[in-house]
DNA sequence: TCTGAACATGAGAATCAGTATCAACTAGCG
DNA sequence: CGCTAGTTGATACTGATTCTCATGTTCAGA
């Protein structure tokens, strides 16, 4: 761990079929897809990426923030397109439908609580489920 | 899947070394806990419980609300034994250190949000995360 | 206390999402 | 074109959790 006489990526982003690929599925797609959800899409559509290549895309595209992450209650992590501003978000148990939800009142409600309690550097993780309303009927 | 001549339990729920014991460590343990760090616990005083029964009871306990179960990012879900009312968590990320945190603002919030948006059958999840006082100095 | 059917247990196999390897491949620059 | 660092993907691997099923227990009832 003292050099990278390797290959670790030194900044530099490559375009290539692949993470195009990936990134115009998701961006298709519009709702939360798991990687291997990802990983059939663009099968179904011809296009031949690595299930590797996909994990390691969506970890890229989390990072920059050009992605949602989402860890489901079985574990398994599904991700979306998403603007980049902070905010959460509500699901519907039955279909998967997602809503994206602002809140000024938890924002503050969750840094208040945390200062109370002397913690800094605080984060928060909000997740409204419910059954929507064309689920209903 | 018809009919249960198997042995699907009927609901009756037995008192056994094993549960006794998982209880017992759960409590004594305080904090969070895998099922994994639990089953260590368990062999470490001597007893000696299968994994597979730990994840059972746990599990168990979990659907009777006697525990708080706690799915981390790495995927990973940690218990804690914890009183019933609702509330949500605030954890230190350096040390683990657990505050419970009740809410009635973001609750109302949450409800509120959903049924705007036609959403019923509401819940929710709300973790807080920071450094605390302690790990600051 | 004795019985037996329903329950519970545990060793090990099976699953399954996600990660690590590493040789072959290619984008991008000059 | 030709080189080099970044990429890819088949596949092995990891680690958590669940499944299987033969064997062991519990406890209501006799
Ligand atoms: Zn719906
Ligand atoms: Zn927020
Ligand atoms: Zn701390
Ligand atoms: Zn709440």
């Amino acid at each position: 761990m003292t050099d990278g006489h390797e290959s670790a990526p030194t900044g530099v982003r490559r375009t290539t079929r692949q993470r195009t690929a990936v990134s115009s599925a998701l961006a298709e797609a519009g709702g939360f897809l798991s990687a291997r959800d990802l990983h059939d899409r663009l099968a179904a559509q011809g296009e031949r990426v690595g299930i590797a290549t996909v994990y390691r895309t969506l970890a890229s595209l989390a990072s920059t923030g050009e992605v949602d992450v989402l860890l489901r209650d079985d574990g398994e992590s599904v991700y979306r397109r998403c603007s980049s501003a902070h905010h959460h978000h509500l699901v519907c148990r039955e279909c998967g439908r997602t809503e994206e939800v602002t809140g000024p009142t938890v924002e503050a409600w969750a840094t208040a609580e945390a200062e109370r309690h002397g913690f800094r550097d605080v984060r928060h993780t909000v997740e409204i489920t419910g059954i929507c309303a064309t689920c209903t009927l």
